[in-house]
DNA sequence: TATTGGATCGCC
DNA sequence: GCGATCCAATAG
């Protein structure tokens, strides 16, 4: 059974607590006939103005505009000349802000996700940024998409379990290194850095 | 137009 | 620990 795709109202607010709730949910992208999912086990938040490593610090560029627009709206970026990453987009339309996933537990499509990836370990699949978006071929093409209905969506499980969710330092960044705006699943296998 | 550094990854 | 690799943003 396919799972519920959250609605705007769960975007419509702050992106940490945003970040802290998507810890859990499921993330399903369809494409030609297939159907890859898995559960997002670690994110970050990134706010606009306020926020020194977000994109969106020094307002609105050709690149960043999506952060500034309709909340749960997909923002795809490339970096460092190999890799995307995937975010959603937060905060009420106006006000820029998006959640980074980081890491998937992977549910669905396992066997595409391994050869697209060229890994034989389940557990190397979907545990970083830019591997996640390889493993479900997520490229710029799908930036600016709405995630709240249609063949690429983030929704619940189902499932009532209990999530201890852990919160610390952001990876990667070279400014704002101090704010603890990461949050995995501490008892997940599938994070991308201990 | 040129330069710089990046919300990463995988190999050394 | 470091190089790959390309693009976006900023400076000149």
């Amino acid at each position: 059974m396919s799972p519920v795709s959250l609605d705007r109202h769960f975007y419509e607010r702050n992106t940490q607590v945003v970040a802290f709730e998507l810890i859990g949910k499921v993330l399903v992208f369809k494409e030609n006939g297939t159907k890859i999912s898995g559960k997002i086990v670690e994110t970050e938040a990134y706010f606009g103005a306020k926020d020194p490593a977000s994109h969106a610090y020094r307002g609105m560029t050709p690149r960043n505009r999506v952060m500034f627009g309709a909340p749960g709206v997909s923002y795809v970026y490339f970096t460092y000349g190999n890799h995307h990453c995937l975010n959603v987009v937060t905060e009420k339309e106006g006000t820029a802000g998006a959640v980074l996933i980081r890491a998937l537990e992977p549910m669905e499509g396992i066997e595409l996700m391994k050869k697209r990836r060229g890994k034989a370990n389940e557990e190397q699949l979907t545990n970083g940024p830019g591997k996640l978006t390889q493993a479900f071929g997520i490229t710029r093409e799908h930036s600016g998409i709405n995630l709240t209905s249609g063949s690429f969506y983030i929704g619940e499980t189902g499932d009532q379990e209990f999530l201890s969710i852990q919160t610390a330092k952001r990876i990667g960044i070279s400014r704002a290194k101090d704010e603890l705006l990461r949050f995995y699943l501490s008892t997940s296998d599938h994070v991308s850095v201990r």
